[in-house]
DNA sequence: TGTTAGCACTCGATTATTGTGAGTGCTAAT
DNA sequence: ATTAGCACTCACAATAATCGAGTGCTAACA
């Protein structure tokens, strides 16, 4: 689809407005704003146009016309550029992480702090996975009876744990002694590769505790398989002062969204082509409760391993300039602090 | 404050009438109801007397009456009584759950579901807490460099863990010999009670090894004081189903408090007297984001030690009767699973 | 041929007007 | 002490009147 300059110039200053303002835009106003000395009436003529075109609606006859969907997947694609953040805003944002990079909870929580407070949309952020990632040690801590604690550790040095209750009493010693048989194992073998038949030979175990090995290898396997990875949100009420969400029925979309930490995980860490920052407008959304809204992604790395992902959710008429922005500046500072973080 | 019997009988059905229908109650409508066999009339020379103590308010004059929070209070503490609930609905909480009850965590989120299912408000529950108790175990895990993680189990069989950085590299022999150091000593000595001289009295330790045990202890001393415990909340959307929740306003405080962890675990194990069940009714709340809400909590023990607590947030024309009841014998449920669950 | 001034028209939003009805307080009769 | 009767109040809903920002169309103009 291509525009000629004027019509790209005026859907511009159209979808501009409307962000800033959430009113629909009529000629007039329109004609002062954007200083390109033609009149309203000939604007009114480019508008119907790009109504014919689908970029534009109008709410009711004789009202002015509010960009659609359409129009904002035409202005990220072919108008917006991504600014360079200001210098000021990028050193504070930098001295920021700075003070909160010593552990991977409160940087991950800083984030989201910062996202939310930059753009005045909701923020999400998924803490580092271990999906993907090779374990590199395993600690059975006993809790009592036959209750565990297991903690797998990986290369990377992140660390993961869950409670489980197994089908025999285990005491301190006797978890000592797993942990090291299958921290043994561990030197020659990846863990996705341990099966029943390797657990068998293993010779210094006693058939209660080969049982024992045997049930714990699945739920450490599951542990790594599984991306129950822990999403921060931050900002939900930033966007209840937009005049959108002064329905309740918004807002109730939003928070069950926020709660489907599950869905959000996915759709977070799904790709899309090879594109650093993701923008999905509306009902490009795959998921029912946000057809209403506009989600902006993008992910962190280690060593060129998509370690998480972060982004930002707010109304189809979001700010895609300024959050794009934001988002790509944070994406490399996190690169930098993870990395500084966990590896050597 | 006594009120003759007349008096409570109309003030009580004014109460449960305005709780099921949100509408300002006025006499007719209400002579109909409460089968007194007496006039509107006369109910109206009480209902006016009842104004002047302070009970029922008008939104504005010539409209029904609404109760006051002295009302509600005077119903909570004078009328209503604790019901037992159905022996359906004991039974069905009951089976839930036994299927529940295999893990910590997923009979806390049980716990918080049913609740909100019940009551139709908004459930918060408290993970068992650490705080109190006697820490059996240590466990150190090396990450990388000089990252570990730090298991602390409790006698009771509960852990918690923290991601800390230390002065320096621990690799996982060093781990494990600080672990044995650390559990050596918690043998003798409860963990608080470690002090710096007691630390350096230990023979077997290189200076740098006595150093990272300074350390440690205090960050293990942290993490069995603090009370950071994990709050689980469900139902939020339950409230935007009540129409004085139409107000964005209202929802954003909402969504203030139940993000407000630290605060709400901390409403919600203040003691109140001996009393099962704690009932806060609107700005009887300290916080001020609750000034609008009512809050009904409980305890849940292990031991006669309290664990944990778990409530409901709701209108102040809350169904307290309904939500004492749930509450009390998901209490009961609750003690019964967790001791269950962590005791011998 | 593209641009613009002019004009009649549209329609949501705002304000004013009027009923309606559930409710009250007061008084007088029971 | 209770109640029927009555005049009065006031939020709420429905209807009508007004306003104004915006439109489409036509005719004139560069």
């Amino acid at each position: 689809m291509e525009l000629n300059v004027r019509k790209k110039k005026i859907l511009e200053v159209i979808i501009r407005d409307y962000i800033n303002t959430a009113e629909p835009v009529g000629s007039r106003t329109l004609s002062k704003r954007c200083n390109l000395g033609i009149s309203p009436a000939t604007i009114r003529n480019e508008m119907a146009d790009l109504e014919e075109l689908g970029f534009l609606v109008q709410p009711h006859t004789s009202s002015g016309r509010i960009p659609t969907q359409q129009a904002y997947r035409y202005y990220v694609d072919e108008i917006m550029e991504i600014q360079k953040l200001e210098k000021m805003i990028r050193t504070d944002i930098h001295r920021g992480f700075l003070d909160h990079n010593t552990e991977l909870g409160p940087t991950m929580s800083h984030t989201a702090q910062v996202l939310s407070q930059l753009t005045n949309y909701t923020a999400v952020v998924l803490a580092p996975r271990v999906t993907n990632f090779n374990c590199k040690h395993v600690q059975i801590v006993s809790l009592i009876k036959n209750r565990v604690l297991m903690v797998v550790v990986t290369q990377e040095g992140m660390a993961k744990n869950i409670e489980v209750t197994l089908s025999q009493e285990v005491d301190t010693i006797l978890a000592l002694k797993l942990s090291n048989v299958i921290n043994g194992f561990l030197k020659n073998t990846i863990l996705s590769e341990m099966s029943s038949d390797l657990i068998d030979q293993i010779q210094e175990l006693s058939p209660a505790e080969s049982k024992l090995i045997h049930e714990i290898i699945p739920h450490l396997k599951k542990v790594l398989m599984e991306d129950a990875s822990e999403v921060h949100s931050t900002g939900l009420t930033n966007l209840f002062n937009y005049p959108e969400f002064s329905d309740v029925n918004k807002i109730k979309q939003l928070i069950n969204i926020v709660q489907e930490k599950q869905v959000l995980s996915e759709m977070m860490t799904s790709k899309d082509g090879n594109r650093i920052i993701r923008i999905k407008i509306g009902s490009e959304n795959d998921n029912e409760n946000l057809k209403d809204f506009s989600i902006i992604t993008s992910t962190y790395e280690l060593d060129g391993e998509m370690m998480g992902a972060f982004g930002v959710i707010g109304p189809t008429r979001m700010n895609y300039d300024n959050v794009s922005s934001v988002l790509n500046y944070i994406r490399n500072e996190l690169n930098l602090h993870i990395s500084n973080l966990l590896m050597k």
